[in-house]
DNA sequence: CTATCTGCAAACAGTTTGCAAGGTG
DNA sequence: CACCTTGCAAACTGTTTGCAGATAG
């Protein structure tokens, strides 16, 4: 699906939701489809919307995010333990389970990963303790392939975190 | 390993640390334990903590926590997107692995899984995109045994929300 | 005795809300 | 034209920080 049948398809579901169709929202539905892959927060998707529609105010953001959040074409999501709220756009097909994120522990990358790696896990938990399973979050933490060759270029350990060259992940 | 042992373990781990024994952080310490199943946010402890010493500021936890985070003695997690951190006591035994969650939609509950389910997912992860893992984070969203139970009983479908039942998670 | 630690209060950051003005259907 | 939506600013919440006094080692 292309970002402008994604946009189109959004559009619809503001509009049969009763919701009407402003500047402002398209401005930011744009913004968050163009950025999909980058997990924004919500000041991030502001500034990017603001360059498009100077008009627009934070607070407009936050609504509309929380809108879209209750319509699930959002996920709210927090890798970092750090108060601040990303949002990551849903899957649009029918498959209602979330998928899952490789974070990279020395560059902060974020790689999503949309095949489901779960089955028999919930099943095992399903039987093992009576759980019925309806979605999952999961974050794998590690290094990515390229820390991990520059980590080797440097004679350092390939799968083992360089100090020196860790970022800050809560600046992300 | 019980909770006086632990206690005295972790009471020596700050001590190497460099750190100082005080009232406060034994006391903060204590409590940690003593719920170490409730997955508490620093409020929480706090006024838990409190209740044992008086005199204890709420810096003073936010302070302690922040430290035990540091020497890994605590994980912060949030397994509802509302800003606040929770807290949870890392296993004592060598395996850094994090252990899993199992979150209640529909009451809140949340179980713990320590039994490490993702060995063969990372493995597949590993080959398939070059990802050294070092940690993860899984927590599986569903419905206890217990609602299962409450929702049958009540002729509702065991396995589906029953919405009039559902608690504010964000409360917890 | 000295460096660390504490409580308090003020500062902070992210998010939410009340309101009057503006825009959509 | 009625109701929804907006921008602004003020309020709120969870967390952090500066400081003078208290305390562990």
């Amino acid at each position: 699906m292309s970002k402008a049948e994604q946009l189109e398809q959004i559009r619809k579901q503001l509009q049969e939701a009763g919701y009407k169709l402003t500047a402002q929202r398209e401005a930011t539905v744009a913004v968050i489809l163009e950025c999909s892959q980058a997990h924004l927060s919500a000041e991030q998707i502001f500034i990017k919307t603001k360059a498009e529609v100077p008009e627009i105010g934070l607070a407009t953001v936050y609504r509309t995010l929380e809108m879209l959040t209750e319509l699930h074409v959002l996920n709210k999501i927090s890798f970092v333990e750090d108060g601040v709220t990303h949002y990551d756009l849903c899957e649009e097909n029918a498959s209602q389970h979330f998928h899952h994120h490789l974070l990279c522990l020395q560059c902060g990358a974020i790689e999503e990963i949309h095949e489901d790696l779960l089955v028999s896990v919930e099943q095992t938990v399903a039987e093992r303790f009576s759980f019925a399973v309806l979605d999952h979050r999961l974050t794998l933490q590690g290094i990515c392939a390229n820390c991990q060759a520059a980590n080797s270029a440097n004679g350092l350990p390939a799968n083992q975190l360089d100090p020196s060259k860790q970022v800050d992940i809560s600046q992300l």
